[in-house]
DNA sequence: ACGTCCTCGTGTAACGGTACATCGACACCA
DNA sequence: TGGTGTCGATGTACCGTTACACGAGGACGT
C-alpha cells in the first residue's frame, strides 16, 4: 500500500509535491506534474483518508442513521440526502439500528469517532440516551439533523412531517367519498406518531359532524398486524365502508385480508394509508396514502446539515415541518370514477 | 474536542496510561484507573478513529455497496451481513450506487481510502471498471466479497444464488399446477441474471415435453414494466394460465394489472416471482416466489469476509452458491386447495 | 547592477493514538 | 544483602498527510 513518500521517491520529487498534485494545486510545473501522475499510476496509490482526516480534523463522509434498512421509507430518505449533497463530494453512508435503542447509541458513537462531517438521524427511541448522544455530537462539532419524527428538546435541527395535518387530510379525503361508516386502524398506542395521526383524524371528523364507527389499536405496525386488523374489521357489523390506517404496512395488510375475503376495494371498503412508501403505488389495488415527500425530507435534511456545517458559530437550529399530501389512488376511488393519472 | 493528552493532563498521568485504560489493558492500578475514568467523563472524551486507523492501518468498519437502497432486497442483505458480524464489534456501513456504474466505482474508491476492514459488493455493472476496482481493493489488502450476482473473473470471494436451478424450480412448480399455457415475463435481455433464469426455465419445460406459449422481455425490471407486461399478457389470445416473472417487482406489477382487469389470481392466472422480497408475502394475493434466502446470503458473505481477513496469506477465494427455494403462496395455489402455512 | 516580484519546489512540524522498550519500586527468596 | 522477578507507569517514535514558511532561481523594471 503505497504512501506519498513512496510515490515521491519514484517520481524523484518531495512528498509535498505529490500532495500538491493530488490536490490539484497550481504551483506544480507541467513536467513534474506528469512525472508524479505517472508514479501515482505505477504504484496504484490510494489516498489514506484516515491520515487526511487526522490532519484536517474532519472527513468527507456524512452518516445516516436509519431505523430499518428493509423499509423502503429509509431508502427513499437516504436517496434524498444524497440528492441534497450531490455537489459536495461527500460519501453518504448508512448505518442501521434495527429499531434497537442500544444499537442506535452505539452507531452514533462510532460515527462520532469516525469524525464524520455530519449525521442525519432517525431513531426509534427518543429517550435520554439519544438526547445526550446528540448533545455529545453537537459538542464535538458534528452537526446533527433529526428527521422524520418530530421531537422537542433536542439540540439539533429537525425535519418532520406534520402528523396532525396528515390526520386531518385523511379525514377530509375519506369524508369526500361520501360513504357512511368511517374507521381507523392504528399502530401501537405507545407510539406518539400513531397517536397524533389518529387523534387529529378523530377531531376533524368530529368537527364535520361525523364520528369514528370502528377503530383498533394494533400491537405492532407491520403487515401481519394489518392482516389481523383487517380480518376483525371485515367481521364487524355493520362493516365500515372506509378505513384510515396510520401507516402503509397496516393498510397493505388490510388489503390482503380484503382480497382473501373477497371484499372489493374500493367498492365495498375504501382504504387509506400513511407514509406513501414506494410499494403503496405498486399494490394490487394501488393504495391511496397520505405522504410526506420522503425524498424531499432527505433533501431538506441535507440542506440543514450544510447550513449548520457552514455557519459553525451562532447557528440557530431550524425546525422544518413538511406539509403532507394525499396521494389519491385506486383504493379510495369513488364509485364510477375513472382511473386518475397519479401513480 | 478532547484528546488523550488533555485527559492525561487532567488526571495527572501520561497519555499512554489513558490509552491503556481506554483499551482495558490490565497494567493499570485501580486508583489511577479511577482517576482516568473520571477525567474521561469530565472531558467528554471521544476516541479519534482516524488517528487509531492511521496507526493500526485498518478500521473497525465494514462497508457494503448496495445497488439500490429502496429495494428491500438490499436491506435484507445488509441485515444478514450485520448478523454475521455481530460478535466482531465492527460498524457495518452501507453506500448506495443507485445502479450507476460511476457511483459504484466512486464509492469503492472512497471505501478503500477509508481503509475499511472489508467490503461486500453488489453491483449493477460488472465491467472492467469494477474488475479493476476490486483488484485494487484486493491489492490494498482489503478483502472483498461479491454478492448476489454470480460472476467470473473477479479476484474475490463470491456468494450468489443459483439462477439456473431457480429457473428449473420455477418450471417444476408451474408444471405442478397441471394447467396448460405457461408463459414468462423477463427483465431486460441485456441482464445476465434474467437471461439465466429464463433459459433454464425454458429448457426445463422442454425437457418435460412442454413449451412456453407466450413470453416478453421488458425494457426494465420495475413495477411499471410489470404492469405493462401484465396488460399485454392479459390481452393475449389464448391467454396463458400461469406465468413466471424473473423478479418480484415484475410479478407484483402483473398482479396489479390482473386486479385492474378483474382477472382472478390464481384462479384464472397463476403468478410466480423471483427473489422473495419481503413484500412478496405481503401482496394482496401473497406472491409465490423463488427465493434465495437473502439474509443467509448476507451472513455467508460476512463469514467469507472474516475468513479472508484472518487468513491474509495463501487465501483461496471461495465461490458459494446458495440453492434457491420455492416459497409457494396464494398466487400459485392450485384450485380447490386450502391455504398453506408458508407466509 | 540591484531590488522586487513571481514561480516552482521543498523541509519541518503537527494532527491523536499506541507499540515497544524502558525504568523505578517493591516483594521475595536464597 | 544482593539478585531476580513482577507490576505499574512512562518516553519516544511513528503511522500518512498537509499547512506553513521558506528558499532558489529567473524575469523585469529602473
Amino acid at each position: 500500500m503505497a504512501s506519498v513518500r513512496e510515490v515521491a521517491a519514484l517520481a524523484q520529487v518531495s512528498p509535498m509535491t505529490v500532495s500538491n498534485v493530488l490536490n490539484g494545486r497550481p504551483s506544480v510545473g507541467p513536467e513534474i506534474r506528469r512525472r508524479v501522475e505517472q508514479a501515482l499510476r505505477e504504484t496504484g496509490y490510494v489516498r489514506n483518508e484516515a491520515a487526511r482526516a487526522l490532519r484536517a480534523g474532519r472527513t468527507m463522509v456524512v452518516g445516516v442513521l436509519a431505523v430499518e434498512a428493509v423499509n423502503p421509507f429509509y431508502g427513499e430518505l437516504v436517496g434524498g440526502v444524497e440528492d441534497g449533497l450531490a455537489d459536495e463530494d461527500v460519501l453518504v453512508v448508512t448505518a442501521t439500528s434495527h429499531a434497537d435503542a442500544d444499537r442506535e447509541l452505539m452507531a452514533l458513537r462510532r460515527l462520532a469517532e469516525l469524525r464524520v462531517r455530519g449525521v442525519i438521524v432517525t431513531a426509534s427511541a427518543y429517550g435520554d440516551g439519544l438526547r445526550s448522544a446528540v448533545a455529545g455530537l453537537a459538542a464535538a462539532g458534528i452537526p446533527v439533523v433529526l428527521v422524520a419524527h418530530p421531537q422537542d428538546g433536542f439540540a439539533a435541527c429537525t425535519v418532520s412531517g406534520d402528523d396532525a395535518a396528515g390526520g386531518r387530510l385523511a379525514a377530509e379525503h375519506l369524508l369526500g367519498l361520501g360513504v357512511p361508516g368511517l374507521a381507523y386502524v392504528a399502530g401501537p398506542a405507545a407510539s406518539e406518531v400513531h397517536r397524533r395521526r389518529t387523534s387529529s383524524f378523530r377531531e376533524a371528523l368530529g368537527a364535520a359532524g361525523h364520528e369514528v364507527v370502528w377503530s383498533l389499536d394494533c400491537p405492532g405496525d407491520g403487515l401481519a398486524d394489518g392482516v389481523a386488523a383487517g380480518r376483525r374489521l371485515l367481521a364487524a357489523d355493520p362493516r365500515p365502508r372506509a378505513v384510515f390506517c396510520t401507516n402503509d404496512l397496516l393498510a397493505l395488510g388490510l388489503l390482503q385480508a380484503a382480497t382473501e375475503a373477497g371484499v372489493a376495494v374500493p367498492g365495498e371498503l375504501a382504504v387509506l394509508g400513511y407514509d406513501d412508501i414506494p410499494f403503496a403505488a405498486g399494490a394490487a389495488v394501488p393504495l391511496s396514502s397520505v405522504g410526506q415527500d420522503t425524498r424531499g425530507m432527505g433533501r431538506a435534511a441535507a440542506r440543514l446539515l450544510r447550513a449548520e456545517t457552514e455557519a459553525r458559530a451562532d447557528h440557530d437550529h431550524e425546525h422544518l415541518v413538511l406539509p403532507p399530501v394525499v396521494h389519491a389512488r385506486a383504493s379510495t376511488r369513488p364509485f364510477g370514477t375513472s382511473p386518475p393519472g397519479d401513480t
